[in-house]
RNA sequence: GGUCCCUUCGUCUAGGGGUUAGGACGCAAGAUUUUCAUUCUUGAAACAGGGGUUCGAUUCCCCUAGGGACUACCA
């Protein structure tokens, strides 16, 4: 048995952006080969030319790397059973194809588009099903109606050909999928899929997934749901090859769902509802700019933990997890059946919970960044202060700012609720008063601050809340905000009395 | 339309022939907090429907309904 040698791969088309989808894919497929020290292999599906997109493989390989997932053999880091790119591998499938033709599994059909796309017309014009199959092959052009002179002629002449998979009749195709149990089809319902294209001379991804993931020794196939409608087409064609010993086993994982309405999660619903469906922000070649998980704050650790969790759970109330306990606790038996739906929301939490989970010395380069930004420095210490403060308010370092901004500068307007609520009457005289107890202190911890301050309101016959707040409105412009003592310690005396004088200025009535 | 897959709170899910059907996100209330947030506590919230099998079904089987995927010389 193949078990003692697990060897997955992750076959992305380079047609575009990773979608996270696909990423999630790719983590279990990383998960499942580290749990069992096994091998994780990137392969490129490169067998249509027509949809090929510039800069994909490279966003491909960014994404992964950006999340961790180290590719063990692939196009960059090679390996023993290259090359890695099937448009590298043309020669291998021609060489394959030909072995079912021998074998009369395949045979080779000379049809058009025109001639195909009339007999679709013609099928549904009298409410049928057409399918190029066992029930209507004889019908057409191809070396099964036409005699081998005839055909071999055709060929040679250069007439365009595809090659086709013979389906066998009506007999019933088990396959066997790990988290799915016993499939069965009957082949009547399955067509003569094509093998081997005219219109480039490249297979098409029946054929080279097969012979690849054969050659190249592969023990598990773990894939989206969306492919296991070809399951049986696949299963036959390692018969047919004579490899059914050796075949792969199969997992087809849930597909994930948009967040709500129907479907699958697409491009579309991530600019919708404000979330990203990409690992990494997209540029297409017509400039089209799709957001990513990257640049939209994420850290790479809470993206893999909410997508391994879109799909597969422990079996524990464990919700937290980094790549290594993932890794060590992941089995393809718990993946689940039924489709995911995407919440943003819960997306969001994961990262708040990686974002509080780190120190603050890791997040202040971040922030120094957004503050770079706004036009303000500060000192490292200063900062970590800062971000103690308000990241348990936050899901993302950019959001640090929001909650911080009165660090640096000056409230520009002042809530007006809270000053309706709390600029009562002897409000300005207090703060008169205040003003000046503040400027003769020379102990400016907050600790001292709130004491005198406390002794301020009772020698004064205020009332604590209101006060209290009302300087909060000073000092940030309205009723949010850390510890006020804690602001007013870190922003220093000079501010915060200028911040009393303007807000006098305009309160005062 | 055809083929195949799926179905536990709004969402992600645990569970599994006898349970007060558990957790998380979100939501609501209360407590804490000088504010807001955090935190804590509590609450509302689910086995799609119908038939079987069984002493007993949310759990097993069948049907229906609903959802999804596929149905290209795309992957």
């Amino acid at each position: 048995m193949a078990n003692s040698n697990i060897r997955v791969r992750f076959a992305p088309s380079p047609t575009g952006p990773l979608h996270i989808g696909g990423a999630r894919t790719a983590l279990y497929n990383y998960l499942f080969a580290k749990k069992n020290n096994g091998k994780f292999i990137l392969r490129i599906e490169d067998t249509d030319s027509t949809r090929f997109v510039d800069g994909s493989e490279e966003y491909i390989y960014e994404s992964l790397r950006w999340l961790g997932l180290n590719i063990d053999e692939g196009v960059l880091e090679g390996g023993p059973f290259g090359p890695y790119k099937q448009s590298q591998r043309k020669d291998i499938y021609f060489q394959y194809v030909n072995i079912l033709l021998e074998r009369g599994w395949a045979y080779y059909a000379f049809d058009t588009n025109e001639e195909l796309d009339a007999a679709r017309a013609l099928y549904e014009a009298e409410k049928r099903n057409f399918a190029y199959d066992t029930s209507t092959r004889l019908s057409f052009v191809n070396s099964l109606t036409l005699d081998e002179k005839e055909t071999q002629k055709r060929i040679n002449s250069g007439t365009p050909y595809v090659i086709r998979f013979k389906m066998p009749e009506n007999f019933e195709v088990t396959a066997s999928d790990i988290v799915r149990g016993t499939v069965t089809f009957n082949t009547n319902t399955l067509d003569d899929k094509v093998l081997f294209k005219s219109a480039d001379g490249l297979p098409t991804y029946h054929l080279a997934n097969i012979v690849d993931d054969h050659l190249m020794e592969i023990s598990h196939v773990i894939r989206g749901e969306e492919w296991l409608p070809s399951l049986p087409l696949h299963v036959m064609l390692y018969r047919a090859f004579g490899w059914e010993s050796t075949m792969p086993q199969f997992a087809h994982l849930p597909l994930i769902l948009k967040p709500s309405g129907k479907g699958k999660l697409s491009k579309r619903d991530g600019d919708r509802e404000g979330f990203p469906v990409f690992p990494l922000q997209y540029t297409s070649p017509q400039g089209e700019v799709s957001s990513g998980y990257r640049e939209s704050g994420y850290f790479p650790e809470a993206v893999n933990n909410l997508l391994a969790l879109l799909g597969w759970n422990p079996g524990t109330e464990q919700e937290l997890f980094n790549l290594e306990e993932l890794a060590n606790q992941f089995s393809l038996e718990r993946v689940n059946k039924s489709g995911a739906r995407f919440d943003p929301e819960k997306a969001r939490w994961f990262n708040h919970q990686y974002l509080i989970a780190k120190s603050n010395d890791e997040i202040v380069l971040d922030f120094k960044k957004t503050l770079k930004e706004k036009g303000y420095t500060s000192t490292s210490e200063i900062l970590e202060k800062i971000i103690g403060l308000v990241k348990e308010r936050v899901n993302f370092t950019h959001e640090i700012w929001d909650q911080s901004w009165f660090f640096f500068e000056a409230p520009k307007s002042y809530d007006n609720y809270v000053v309706q609520k709390r600029w009562k009457d002897g409000v300005s005289g207090f703060m008169e008063e205040f003003s000046s107890v503040l400027s003769n202190q020379q102990d400016w911890s907050a600790a001292n601050l709130k004491e005198k301050t406390s002794a301020l309101i009772t020698e004064k016959n205020q009332n604590f809340g209101n006060i209290m707040n009302a300087i909060r409105l000073v000092i940030v412009g309205g009723s949010f905000g850390p510890d006020l003592f804690t602001i007013i310690e870190t922003i220093g005396k000079n501010e915060t009395l200028k911040r009393i004088k303007a807000a006098l200025e305009i309160l005062k009535n």
